[in-house]
DNA sequence: TGTACATCAGTGAACGCGCGTTCACTGATGTAC
DNA sequence: TGTACATCAGTGAACGCGCGTTCACTGATGTAC
């Protein structure tokens, strides 16, 4: 799937990105369509017209396209989320404006949100190379939270942390919140929790019914989110 | 599926009501072993040596037989969360041991899990009968929060909501949580968003990696939620 | 610049598989009189 | 209590389907000299 291309692209290669795009492009298609269960290559290659076999060529495995679909899917939200975030305004307003693009974006690409936070796919193992791209919209998350916070600080509505979580948290706390308290650190990663699960819970049809006006109630959790996690 | 049985049972009617429980108890073992997608009807009549075809006695199609799967589910949460809630205790107390309780129940039961609040099965639109089941779970926690704020109050901690909103949240509001004010409403949904979002984002394997011991930070991060949501 | 050979893209047929559902059937259980 | 008939459970074979993957192939593109 990734090779080295000469400097000066043969005619042949540069084909070759391009179909290895309208690939992609076709899966993401099927999957907006069928969702991921049933995303099968014969379906993408119908959608090409061409032959299955063919598809061979340019993935060696339906694991593999399922792969790219995801690292796709994880890039475009973290542009989405990235897109969205202006770092001159003010924290609040970074968080607001991040978690309503967060959201549009998933109700614009469900099956591709599905695809990432629902269900995993039996037998299927994410490797390695997904790791970085899933890491992309909550880096512009805690970003704007470590902006808020700085190094040490503890906002007032959250409760002191027992002794010894610090250490508990360094993973992230040293890959995304560098220098922030434990409650910080445990605050944000609620923060994202929420963001979220309010969208999966939505999308999945778990709110139906229990308000009149969803749009409302997401904004306004929101806000009370940011200001519980200390974002002034 | 559902007929009416004479009051004194006939033996082929006990047999019938026997089976029935067996086939569901068959399926959840599939379920647990192979996941929602590709639970089949084929394996499940494999599990209880049975003709495929068999199975059409019991349940008119695949479909039914999920859906069936669907309400067992949420009603085996339902009793897993009601049976950790003892209402003479203090709501805080309460709050930590049903959360503990539904994060111990979808560990122990991850692919029923997945089978509700992962994503939706496609072209399975569940029924009416699922609705009240999938309220089980809920009840308990917004129970425990209409016990710790009563009608009209509003914990200092939640910001005010914008006028108006009282009415979008009106279904949630009068179903499970009356009188209270829509910040506690909004506030009850976030808890309640929170424990289900934690619990798919830790059982999804989004969290790995984090943290070196998520037992404490779940414990910590429902502590900081009940203080954020005014349960004392 | 031209030729000989190697590489690659895409075809078409085939493989073995498991699926949900239908259907005509046999034999056992239950009901009416 | 016994008999005649109706109901039901489960069998076994078959249906048509779509799937991922393999393989030998043809013809076009690229490379070395």
């Amino acid at each position: 799937m990734i090779r080295a291309v000469p400097a000066t692209q043969t005619a042949r290669a540069r084909v070759r990105a391009e179909l290895t795009r309208e690939i992609i492009e076709a899966a993401q298609a099927e999957l907006a369509a069928e969702g991921a269960v049933s995303l099968s290559l014969r379906a993408v290659a119908r959608r090409l017209d061409m032959v299955p076999s063919a598809l061979y060529r340019y993935f060696p495995s339906r694991d593999a396209l399922l792969t790219a679909l995801i690292i796709e899917t994880f890039n475009e939200l973290g542009d989405a989320a990235a897109a969205a975030d202006d770092p001159r305004r003010k924290p609040r307003a970074r968080w607001l404006a991040v978690a309503s693009a967060v959201r549009a974006w998933a109700r614009a690409n469900p099956h591709s949100w599905a695809l990432v936070f629902g269900s995993p796919v039996p037998g299927y193992q994410a490797p390695e190379a997904t790791v970085e791209p899933a890491l992309k919209m909550t880096r512009v998350v805690t970003g704007i939270i470590a902006d808020a916070v700085g190094p040490g600080e503890v906002p007032t509505a959250i409760a002191p942390a027992p002794a010894g979580l610090g250490r508990v948290v360094v993973p992230v706390e040293s890959e995304l919140l560098p220098g922030r308290a434990p409650e910080v650190v445990v605050a944000a990663l609620m923060a994202w929790t929420n963001l979220v699960g309010t969208v999966s819970l939505e999308l999945f049809g778990h709110y139906k019914g229990g308000t009149t006006d969803f749009d409302r109630v997401f904004d306004y959790s929101m806000k009370v989110m940011a200001s519980w996690v200390g974002i002034p």
